[in-house]
DNA sequence: AACGCCTTGTCAACGACGTTGACAGGTGTG
DNA sequence: CACACCTGTCAACGTCGTTGACAAGGCGTT
């Protein structure tokens, strides 16, 4: 039950969870076995729910618990949108978008479908809700994060296409504007 | 390996479909054992995959094959992004909208995924792009597709939210002007 | 009628999975 | 020393998707 947070425990808890991250994020959450992991940080399979309680408990912390603040709030509402689509399609953030990925993906478990809902809520659309001005501002950051969301999730199997075609710049213009819609405070 | 489009074995193969897809639409696939199949349609587990090959591609089959031709297209483009959205949230579809979010949810197979990629192309950004018109059309339809599947997997979540706090006419007023800024032509 | 073939279905089993319980070393505290 | 506890090991359980061998029944050909 109890988890010390340093002493000779903490060091295989940590193994255990670079090597899941490192296999869910390459191989997705039904497809990377708890033996597989246990395998890959050098330890017994058990030891693995040992430390995390079940394989999904060990996703949600490994995969979903490492959220930024958002700091692609910052700026003038009148360039939200474009900030907006330059941070989900940022190559730098590859990692994140993958996690979300995973995530998606694995949100057939129930535990894993809140911990993502939860995820968004606390780190992008509370954030949005208090910096947007107008009518309906919770449906409208809502809407938004939905914007968002479905970029995210399109991009690894869309993304590479379009950047050959028609480049970063024009989908920044392109899914920037679409979000400003949204930003912009509408008529009535 | 043959499967005979008639006889007796064909009225088996749709009781399996059948509860197949009820289950899978109720519980999802991961929590949908063959076993669980098998027993709500009466017949012996093997039998299952004998027919459909594996229990993945039975889900696509049953989930992901009834895809409708797609009449929202039809209209003029002033206000195809309000009819995307109405088409998308239209309660009468609901049944197809658990099935596209059971398929994201378990896009953590590749079949699945690739299913659901090709499917959104036949049925859906493949006539869009032919509907578009202006500069960069095959773009615009797959972000127009990123807009409409972010909506539909964000809706089992927040929809009753919404439809409780802004009403589904608000959101169809929203988020259908965020999809027309994508379906009008761009400056440039 | 007798044969062989294909389809349809049954049965037992396989290997892999997530998870659990009982148990062993190792360390600090009374 | 004895006690407790954290850390780790081991074997096992029940379930899963899937497979192979085999039986029952229809059907055309000789």
């Amino acid at each position: 039950m109890t988890i010390t947070a340093t002493g000779a425990g903490a060091t295989t808890r940590s193994a255990i969870a670079a090597s899941a991250l490192a296999l869910f994020e390459e191989r997705g959450f039904a497809a990377t076995s708890v033996r597989a992991i246990a395998a890959a940080a050098g330890v017994d399979p058990a030891l693995v729910i040992r430390h995390f309680g079940s394989k999904e408990q060990l996703f949600v912390e490994v995969v979903g618990g490492n959220r930024g603040a958002g700091p692609e709030l910052d700026g003038p509402l009148e360039t939200l949108g474009r900030r907006l689509v330059e941070h989900a399609l940022d190559p730098a953030r590859d990692r994140e978008r993958r996690a979300y990925a995973a995530m998606v993906r694995a949100s057939d478990h129930d535990g894993v479908r809140d911990s993502l809902r939860q995820a968004a809520r606390s780190t992008f659309i509370d954030g949005l809700t208090a910096l947007l001005t107008g009518p309906c501002v919770a449906a409208r950051a809502e809407l938004i994060g939905a914007q968002v969301g479905g970029l995210m999730q399109a991009w690894p199997t869309v993304g590479e296409e379009l950047l050959a075609t028609v480049g970063r710049e024009r989908v920044i213009d392109l899914y920037g504007a679409a979000i400003q819609a949204l930003v912009d405070s509408p008529a009535s």
